[in-house]
DNA sequence: AAACTATATATACGTTACGTATCGTTTTAT
DNA sequence: ATAAAACGATACGTAACGTATATATAGTTT
């Protein structure tokens, strides 16, 4: 049995300093917020935390991966609604509370960071999965709602509906060929649900 | 009168080397499709090219801008679909060029280095506008030309239209949580033009 | 023809940051 | 007490940066 792997590894000798870890983080997360992402050092991160560089490489193998991991250390930007009266207001609401998180700074920045990223490293997965795939999973819920409460069709494909409501706030975000904000959000879902078709059947 | 500009500048002593500027756009070019963007260094392209450094300096402030200069050089990919008998046909058959071309490893290079130039810079604009917005103005003249043969509503924003079309693709690319395919263009362009709604007039 | 000027290549320069190695120290488990 | 591992500090060789300088070259102007 391949026993003790995650679970208190039995380490030996000196223990790993937290306070170190966290000055670490801290650091990293206020430079990245200064300066953008791509542009953090690890000498920088030492010389501000107080803290030998090589007590940053036992922890992660370059600049980026730290980036990324202060950025996953602070809390996941809150894009949860509380279940209103109709799901369709849910999800504009939810769209809402997106945009208006991703049209700031640090959205730009976590959008930049997942572009550059090695797309299958574990860090990045992650940070993927915990900064963009969390609202999609909470749209997810809202869509799935309205369509058991008959407001929208159940015979298409939700993966599809739910690109169809998040890629266009990205595509805007990168692009930058027209504004992100609350306007936007509710065009966007009354233009989704409506559809552009003139005559639905025939 | 502001004169003689951009009209051969008069230039005394001697001329730059044409010969010179296009061996290091190829040099980059190689480099760049090779090494993914970001990775591009001053000093590999002007070994490999037979150059000085200086004469890269002359042209491009930095390696960064050195690769959208080298990625602009290359013949736009070709979006462009004939006129065929339904404008619903034409935008899913541009969309599914798009696709083919955003799928491939150029498309998704190009797209990193939007993500991750500085939105303002003039090469920066000018690379959005040759890569990214020439294939969403080709969608606007199709997209306009269904409004006008009665396929589309009239009454949407067409900007919020082309958005719902083209920004789920960039999602995809970027975030890879689903697959780039022909199949998710045509998934596409049925659930834009039909709607989520389940009943469009009461 | 001579003077002038901007570019050419080549290379030296100081700087920054990389990632690794080593030092003596400190903290823990055995 | 001993061994093990992490600590901060710092030295190291490497890579690439962007600038400066030297000498040669190719056009323009006089």
């Amino acid at each position: 049995m391949n026993q003790a792997e995650n679970l208190e590894p039995v380490r030996r000798g000196r223990p790993r300093s937290e306070a170190a870890r966290v000055a670490i983080l801290g650091v990293a997360f206020e430079l990245l917020t200064a300066q953008g992402p791509g542009r953090l050092t690890i000498e920088a991160v030492a010389a501000k935390a107080g803290v030998g560089k090589p007590t940053i490489y036992r922890y992660w193998p370059n600049a980026r991966a730290l980036e990324m991991a202060a950025m996953l250390e602070q809390p996941a930007p809150d894009t949860d609604v509380q279940v209103g009266q109709s799901a369709i207001a849910d999800m504009q609401a939810q769209l809402e509370k997106v945009v208006a998180i991703f049209a700031e700074r640090r959205g730009r920045q976590m959008t930049q960071m997942i572009a550059a990223s090695e797309p299958d490293s574990e860090l990045s997965k992650q940070f993927r999965n915990t900064v963009i795939l969390k609202c999609r999973e909470e749209g997810r819920a809202i869509l799935d709602r309205a369509i058991e409460d008959g407001h929208v069709r159940s015979d298409i494909s939700v993966e599809v509906a739910l690109d169809m409501i998040y890629g266009p706030l990205f595509y805007r975000l990168l692009v930058g060929h027209a504004p992100l904000d609350a306007g936007f959000a509710g065009d966007l879902v009354a233009t989704a649900l409506a559809g552009l078709a003139l005559n639905k059947e025939g």
